[in-house]
RNA sequence: CGGGGCGUGGCGCAGUUCGGCAGCGCGCGCGGUUUGGGACCGCGAGGUCGCCGGUUCAAAUCCGGCCGCCCCGACCA
């Protein structure tokens, strides 16, 4: 039998990264700019961001976080009051010196992320525990000046929202660290369909500035982690240096305690890669710009037949985001392939045959299954499917992932595993950075996180052999 | 930032060894025939050969410098 697909994208088994490139770019989702680490983000794949921005907003509003806007420059004297946090961002940022041919007085920096400018502002506003909490997000985008850049995962501009909270104390601001947190991994598994394990970072992996940093990890299709979200107690070291305290019921005068928490456009890679196969691009229904597609087979002899059936099966279709493809200069077969490569969940042929029997022909872009549909029952049928596909998406990521979950006694096992069939790996940590560092050393593997759910400790450390103080989730990461 | 590879019409590449008319496939435009897994025929448009400098009668090709991209390693959402 002749090739059925046409190659048009690398093999994702041989050079995933190729693959992944290839899938972005032809996909449509994005696209180099002429700035250096810069990427366009294509009306296609900005639509994914759009629904998913949507969904993920909803949730934070829920809680009671409300949107804002703060400046995208920052001066440094306001940067760089905390310590740690202007040390931990130094290297990546970049600043404006200059307003037309005047040299400014004070140069600014372009936000890498936004803590001390929206902390200022909270210091103005913030008197009284009357005024706590204070919980508001920004949708923006930040600027690290990154040595090395991949579409998403890692770019000079990126878009995210940043969460910034004030409290009247640590066990409320923790509540809101925690509670963040869940709001991620919820956003990640049921919306993304991708399966997230939440954890605690390491003192040498957490935040510039944080006391502690947790975050959601994703395992990606080639055994790579990638830290998907993040949250932070902050404590109030930021609200020291900026000067954000407040009046208690007990009369005294208290620093508050923050939070920040973070979601990028990372996402969408993360999508691609966790759900992508060797045609391109899956998408979850959930995010999907097109839910269904409609390609009509359409010979001139039954053309003007064929399409206005089309365009009842799409009316048809309510609550559904449904595209009609009737460009005519295209052949169905390579709209099958365009549309595929793209991700759309459901396809739905439509010819003179289907026609005569009074049916569609539903493929779905998973499984591959093709199956005919009577027409009056295709709009029920769609909807059953894509629910069904949103659910079998996450199972099968999950199941990915049990199946690329391993355990090390030791550092030789953890570096076997790694070389063999990488992944996530479960080892015993004595909790001495020292000993993370060695195995990172030597392994190129680190601490992806402290898992919250995993079992008390036993065994010993990986790396040192003293009595392990913490089940550690090793991988690669990006 | 280190190691490797690559920059030639929109995309993928040949040509570079040994200097001598810039080519091929796809795509694009027009006309016609076509439509159940990337259709076919004909005509046509489109290139400062990454950039700057040098050698030469002559440079995509040789020399020097720079820039960009990709892959593999050290830092990050």
């Amino acid at each position: 039998m002749e090739r059925e697909y046409v190659e048009q994208i690398a093999d994702r088994e041989d050079s995933f990264s190729q693959w992944y490139l290839d899938v972005v770019l032809r996909a449509e989702l994005a696209d180099y700019a002429p700035v250096r680490g810069c990427m366009v983000f294509r009306p296609y794949g900005y639509r994914i961001w759009e629904l998913a921005q949507a969904d993920l907003d909803r949730r934070f509003k829920e809680t009671g976080v409300q949107n804002a806007y703060f400046p995208l420059l920052i001066p440094e004297s306001i940067f760089k009051k905390e310590a740690e946090h202007i040390e931990g961002f130094a290297p990546e940022v970049a600043w404006v010196t200059h307003a037309g041919q005047e040299q400014l007085a004070e140069r600014y920096l372009v936000r890498p992320t936004s803590e001390t400018i929206i902390g200022t502002m909270y210091a103005k506003w913030i008197q009284s525990y009357r005024d706590l909490p204070v919980l508001i997000n920004q949708w923006c985008s930040v600027m690290r000046w990154e040595r090395r850049t991949v579409p998403f995962l890692r770019t000079t501009e990126f878009l995210w929202q940043e969460g910034h909270t004030a409290h009247r104390d640590e066990a409320d601001a923790r509540e809101r660290t925690m509670m963040m947190l869940e709001v991620y991994r919820a956003f990640l598994e049921d919306f993304l369909a991708i399966p997230v394990v939440p954890g605690r970072k390491t003192p040498n992996e957490k935040f510039a500035g944080a006391v502690d940093t947790y975050s959601v990890e994703a395992l990606m299709g080639n055994g790579r982690a990638l830290q998907a979200a993040t949250s932070h107690y902050l404590g109030d070291g930021f609200a020291r240096v900026l000067g954000i305290d407040f009046l208690d019921a007990d009369g005294q005068r208290k620093y508050v305690h923050m939070t920040s928490f973070g979601l990028s456009w990372r996402v969408i890679g993360a999508l691609i890669m966790v759900h992508g196969d060797d045609r391109g691009l899956v998408l979850p229904p959930s995010v999907a710009p097109y839910q269904v597609v409609i390609v009509p087979i359409a010979p001139e002899a039954v053309r003007d037949q064929v399409l206005g059936e089309a365009r009842r099966l799409a009316d048809g279709l309510g609550g559904v985001r449904v595209h009609l493809d009737d460009r005519p200069e295209y052949t169905p077969g390579w709209k099958f392939n365009e549309w595929e490569l793209r991700g759309v969940p459901i396809r739905l042929e439509l010819g003179p045959r289907d026609l005569e029997a009074g049916q569609a022909v539903l493929v779905r872009r998973d499984d591959g299954r093709r199956r005919p549909v009577p027409l009056a029952q295709v709009a029920e049928t769609v909807q059953r499917e894509l629910a069904a596909m949103q659910g079998d998406l996450y199972r099968r990521a999950a199941r990915f992932r049990e199946e690329n979950t391993h355990e090390a006694a030791g550092v030789d096992q953890l570096e076997a595993i790694l070389q063999d069939r990488r992944g996530f790996i479960y080892a015993g940590w004595c909790g001495d950075g020292a000993c993370e560092l060695a195995v990172k050393e030597r392994t190129g593997a680190t601490i992806r996180c402290l898992p919250l759910d995993a079992p008390a400790p036993s065994g010993n450390c990986l790396h040192c052999g003293r009595p392990a103080q913490h089940r550690a989730l090793f991988a690669r990461a990006y």
